[in-house]
DNA sequence: GTATGTGCAAAGACTTTGCTTTGGA
DNA sequence: TCCAAAGCAAAGTCTTTGCACATAC
């Protein structure tokens, strides 16, 4: 557990948004400036595999993390790129009844939701 | 509508299967040799846009691609790679519910399952 | 003291783009 | 003929890696 570790961890678990890779180095240089891009990368890549951080597509030209606190999923709002979170319990049932229907268990998925706010 | 075009539109209703770029690629050139990576990716792009085409991210390393025959989503064999589709009207339902319920219109969504076989 | 981690820069993988040539309508 | 499309290769992005140096334990 080196200070580098440390502090990309603080950083994530601080986060309130879903940083890029990009965006989280530069958050962790404000504690140690010297940590390069490369350990960011590999550190996510680790806590990826430890099944600690969530890795996100939206779309966007890169990854996004976040810590893992709880199932819950995230709709990508197409205009401000905004992302609201929420929790579906139903979702996440359904999505083990499939995999279970189809003679699987499920160890993974991708959801994202893309939407437009309905004026009113 | 040039030649080319035809021959990876060709390729891609012709395809069981969700090919990368590069087996797209491949495939198109047994019709017309002459056919580049380029062009492939500039077209399937086009295909996107118009919504007829759709591209999916099995945490393979690059995209995969298939025309937008209907709803249906994928399950993703983690040990063998294979994939298996299924329809599920409930998921559909369920998306567009939740969208609805945050005060939006859903646009988009990415949805896969990873998933170990059960042995019996 | 030794195995592991880090920084840097270079290499990789996938995708996009500029420019010239080609070809469809 | 004329404009959109294709081919090629170069450039762009994001990500990974090799290697020498530093550091945790």
């Amino acid at each position: 557990m080196t200070d580098q570790r440390k502090a990309i961890l603080k950083v994530l678990e601080e986060s309130e948004d879903h940083p890029s890779v990009e965006t989280l180095c530069d958050r962790a240089r404000q504690a140690d400036a010297s940590i390069s891009i490369a350990t960011v990368y590999r550190t996510l890549g680790l806590l990826s595999e430890l099944g600690l951080v969530l890795k996100h597509d939206f779309k966007d030209t890169s990854a996004r993390f976040e810590v893992d606190h709880g199932h819950h999923h995230h709709l990508v709002d197409t205009e401000s790129g905004e992302v609201v979170e929420f929790e579906n319990d139903a979702l996440e049932a359904l999505m083990h009844k499939i995999c279970a229907d189809l003679g699987y268990e499920m160890v993974d998925h991708t959801f994202e939701l893309f939407g437009r706010k309905i004026k009113k």
